[in-house]
DNA sequence: TCTTAAATGCAACTTTGTTGCATTTAATTT
DNA sequence: AAATTAAATGCAACAAAGTTGCATTTAAGA
């Protein structure tokens, strides 16, 4: 891993993020960051943050990337694979991690996975009553 | 369903992504129909296709969007929910559709599923060799 | 053939993400 | 504590991706 330091930058958006109940994308994080930082710095942190793998990107299947925390355990050195799946509500337009429901499937041989993005769209129990 | 029309545009584009055997993102599309028509008509013919449910769109977790045709049989009238798995080689780039991949997965109650998007990012086996 | 709403082209615009470079700053070394 | 240095930031400029409005064209039913 490269060289990487605690700016407050950093700090400050990292904490958005864990605070945050809902995954956020680039401009929300911007907003909720009162404009703190430029713009590109965002991009650069929120890469940082996902290469670190204390967040990770989310892309909605109507192509709208966003950023949660990881809540795994983070004692094991290899690099984690966020197989859990993504809630898109089509009403809140809420993105929420399940991070109780990793599908189970079965690639044919030879398919090697580095990464793998499990995105459900519908509707949230909130949004259905 | 709207009303809609069957022109060269949109036909000369389902031949395209029919006769492909990868996802096809719009600039794809673009060159490979010789921009015989507008960018902005590729645009509302791939929404049209993606309505009629005769295409299906994939995010890539890289966030690029590409189109793909369906396979299914036509018969139901109810809405197709496209739950197989892409996957997406980081070598060639190529996206392609594993349709006998149907991952199973459980959420929680009160959660309405209208749609999903699951794609596996790796190394494809040709590129594995 | 006539009619009309769907489809298209074009221009303009917004949103999203990227790159290069000068300046600032965190963290290590002296 | 001061010096060092590479990482991080801000800014400007750019590129890619997608959207909107409107005048014109065209498919398809009357």
């Amino acid at each position: 891993m490269k060289n990487t330091r605690n700016t407050i930058a950093k700090a400050a958006i990292f904490e958005l993020i864990k605070s945050s109940k809902v995954a956020l994308s680039h401009a929300e994080i911007q907003e909720l960051n009162q404009e703190a930082c430029d713009r590109v710095t965002i991009y650069r942190i929120l890469d940082r943050l996902t290469a670190e793998d204390v967040i990770h990107k989310i892309v909605t299947p109507s192509g709208t990337v966003k950023y949660a925390a990881c809540h795994h355990a983070d004692h094991e050195d290899q690099h984690h694979v966020h197989n859990h799946v993504h809630f898109n509500c089509e009403v809140c337009q809420l993105v929420t991690c399940l991070e109780n429901v990793e599908p189970t499937f079965k690639l044919p041989a030879n398919y090697k996975v580095n990464q793998v993005n499990f995105t459900v769209s519908g509707i949230c129990p909130s949004c259905a009553l």
